[in-house]
DNA sequence: AGCACGCCGACT
DNA sequence: GTCGGCGTGCTC
């Protein structure tokens, strides 16, 4: 029917409009709006696409690239308050800097498609004014009575609640509401999200921090842009200082977004929340369910949540009118989303900011070697928390070579920390070991044969889990029951475990310690929010002596009587020698050693390392940040790597290997040349075999001048690959994977 | 993302 | 001989 309109002449008259729907389309498709259909960019609308309906967002005027006749009309327009033109604006940039579809940054902000449909409708009973039971001929049956006596005494209330009170059936309300004795209203849905309480006042804070808030709470006024680094020691109270920005920020009528890494986790950090806000704030993240998320994702939209708490794919949300984002930890690696639309939640925050005028704070106790780059070249700011809270001081760090003091054969205990472990149950105070690999042994090998257990799928060796008796893939998932005899030589009892795992020092621990309480905690037994604070209520209970873990240990954790700090292996995150592994590991272990000594007993953290030399290790034992990012800092300089330089990387992949062995090749063939342009490649990745599927790398290394998505897009537009193999783009990559 | 079209193994 | 596996390509 619409090729009907263009014959008879409308084509000219008939208004159209690009829609985007949240799938990874090359751009926005589009439409025709229908005769008589008010509609404005940044409306959800409902589309056809193909032969199913779609839903997506009027993203402007018609591009007019597509011949007039394939145009369909918009079906119509959604009950939900239209993206507003930061929202779209962010959206086309996060697209064009990461080179992903536009659809599929909107798809991130749009995953629960029910909270489109209209809510669903609320409803409250009362007696209809006026009318008594003696002015109608109704009978009143003694279920009725009991009823028209419950309204009587509460008016205006739900169905459920005059059912459950009166004993009757749904059925006996109907018949009042049609004999006209009782009127059915509908309500507008109650608010899932109260306010936050702004009369709480500020608490007791530091000068250091009370100088830091007053400077946060300024640039709030401010209202532009800004990007502003807390840069404070481990527990020098930087939730505190920020909370009073967030306190503005709301108090001057603003939506304020937290970002934190992997949130699920963070329960201690949510009770200091409630204890200053009052309220419980929205949350995002990916364990919040279906309906809940609903309820969020309209009220982010309304505004009717002030407040949100989330992982980095919050940021996506339909924000209605964002004045504040905070990002605390922002040296996490865990604010990168590796896999979809790649992309670091950090940055895009700054530059969210950017787009809609207001300042972002970034928070860390050892702040990315980027930021620290940002501040020094006067983009970021910088506030500086220098002392720990209160009487509480940084703990002392010690090295200990476990070359000449050696541990027993098949332990990792050495025999000074055994002796400080000692000293420390003596004195009636906690301890921790931290060990950053899960189950029992990470390589599993036949002594008869030399056989290691390997992931059919991928390009590592499987871990065992003595606990459920598997071995597993910490990559893919693959696990298989741990065989009696070697599957290569048919050897019985010959197959070993090598080297150690939580699990394994466990066993350790509880040999060496048997009359301690001893506790393990990785991601495999503290899965969600419930399990984090009960294991936070144990260790403050003194239910636990010895706490055993992995880096999820390292996060922000607050436990006055811990003072020792055990690290089992501090060269393990220095090899493999990726371009952030001396950062990555210097800023995990600082996190870890600042779990030692909150309270008022001062902490110890033994570093046991086979390479006491190691830059690493030594400024972490001599608590000299400063020294350490200036030396991390010349050795990227020297390479012309991040932040001197800039970094992306391509990733070929698919099922068989000649096939994309073939699509690599071609690539690198036509790869880009010129004035600070370096590429690299193509190499197998480190896990050339991943989830079965092959893979090879090229790694891009620019001046900072260079446009790099420029660059990109041109090489890949002069190759075509087949589609079964795909390419990845990755705009400042963090994992070498 | 769906959904259809299109070529190779195990069934009546 | 078909039924159906999912590999590939398109949707304004």
């Amino acid at each position: 029917m619409c090729a009907a309109k263009a014959i008879t002449g409308n084509l000219f008259e008939r208004r159209t409009v690009s829609v985007l729907p949240p799938l990874p389309l090359a751009g926005p498709y589009d439409y025709v709006v229908p005769e008589g259909l008010d509609i404005e960019p940044g409306d959800f609308v409902e589309i056809p696409l193909g032969r199913q309906t779609q839903r997506g967002v009027v993203w402007g005027e018609a591009k007019g690239d597509v011949d007039p006749a394939k145009l369909r009309e918009i079906y119509g327009v959604l009950p939900v308050p239209p993206m507003g033109a930061v929202a779209r604006k962010f959206i086309d940039w996060v697209s064009a800097y990461t080179l992903s579809p536009q659809g599929a940054v909107l798809r991130m902000g749009m995953s629960v498609s029910d909270a489109l449909d209209a809510p669903k409708p609320v409803f409250r009973f009362g007696l209809a004014r006026g009318i008594t039971e003696s002015d109608h001929n109704v009978r009143i049956t003694p279920a009725r009575k009991r009823i028209l006596g419950f309204l009587r005494d509460h008016p205006f209330i739900d169905q459920a609640d005059i059912l459950r009170e009166t004993g009757t059936g749904a059925s006996v309300l109907k018949g009042l509401v049609d004999a006209g004795l009782v009127k059915r209203e509908q309500v507008a849905p109650p608010s899932p999200f109260s306010p936050p309480d702004l009369t709480i006042g500020r608490p007791h804070l530091s000068d250091d921090q009370e100088k830091a808030a007053d400077f946060l709470c300024e640039k709030v006024a401010a209202n532009r842009f800004s990007t502003i680094l807390i840069d404070g020691v481990t527990g020098s109270g930087k939730t505190e200082v920020y909370f009073e920005a967030v306190r503005a920020a709301l108090a001057s009528g603003q939506q304020v977004m937290v970002l934190l890494p992997e949130i699920a986790l963070s329960a201690q950090w949510l009770q200091r929340f409630r204890v200053r806000f009052g309220v419980e704030p929205a949350l995002w993240h990916s364990e919040v369910g279906q309906a809940r998320r609903r309820e969020t994702w309209r009220a982010v939209a309304d505004g009717g949540a002030q407040l949100v708490v989330g992982a980095r794919s919050a940021l996506f949300l339909p924000y209605k009118n964002l004045g504040l984002i905070v990002v605390d930890e922002e040296h996490e690696h865990a604010f990168k989303q590796e896999d979809g639309v790649i992309y670091h939640a950090r940055d895009m925050a700054v530059a969210r900011g950017h787009l809609g005028g207001f300042p972002v704070v970034l928070a860390s106790a050892t702040p990315s070697l980027e930021t620290l780059a940002n501040v020094d070249a006067g983009r970021y700011e910088r506030v500086v928390l220098g002392q720990r809270h209160g009487v509480a001081v940084l703990p002392s760090v010690e090295i200990v070579d476990i070359r000449v003091d050696k541990p027993e054969r098949q332990r990792w205990i050495t025999p000074t920390l055994h002796k400080r472990l000692l000293e420390t149950f003596a004195a009636g105070e906690q301890a921790m070991l931290f060990l950053n690999r899960r189950g029992y042994a990470p390589l599993t090998l036949c002594r008869a044969c030399g056989h290691r257990f390997q992931c059919p799928n991928c390009t590592a060796w499987l871990v065992e889990h003595r606990a459920w008796g598997k071995l597993q893939c910490h990559h893919c998932g693959y696990n298989a029951k741990i065989p009696d005899t070697c599957p290569a030589c048919g050897a019985e009892e010959k197959l070993a475990p090598c080297g150690p795992g939580v699990e394994r020092l466990y066993e350790e621990a509880i040999q060496t310690f048997p009359d301690l309480k001893i506790e393990v905690a990785t991601s495999d037994n503290i899965a969600g929010p419930k399990a984090a604070a009960a294991l936070v209520d144990r260790v403050h209970n003194h239910e636990v002596d010895l706490l055993i873990g992995t880096q999820i240990l390292a996060k922000g954790y607050h436990f006055p009587m811990l003072t020792l700090v055990g690290v089992i292996d501090a060269d393990l995150g220095l090899a493999g020698g990726d371009l952030r592994a001396a950062e990555r590991s210097y800023q995990l272990l600082t996190q870890v050693a600042g779990r030692a000594g909150r309270g008022e007993r001062p902490g110890t953290v033994l570093l046991q390392t086979a390479d006491p030399t190691n830059r690493v290790i030594k400024a972490i034992a001599a608590g000299d940040r400063d020294a350490f990012d200036q030396v991390e800092l010349s050795e990227r300089m020297k390479y012309g790597m991040p932040p001197h330089g800039r970094l992306a990387a391509l990733i070929i992949s698919g099922k068989k290997e000649n096939e994309v062995d073939e699509a690599a090749w071609r690539i690198g063939r036509v790869a880009p040349r010129g004035d600070g342009i370096v590429v690299l490649g193509p190499a197998p990745a480190p896990l050339s075999l991943l989830r079965g599927r092959f893979r090879r790398r090229f790694l891009l290394r620019t001046d900072k001048s260079v446009k790099v998505q420029a660059v990109i897009q041109e090489w890949l537009a002069r190759v075509k690959t087949p589609g079964s193999v795909r390419v990845q783009i990755d705009i400042d990559p963090y994992s070498f994977m």
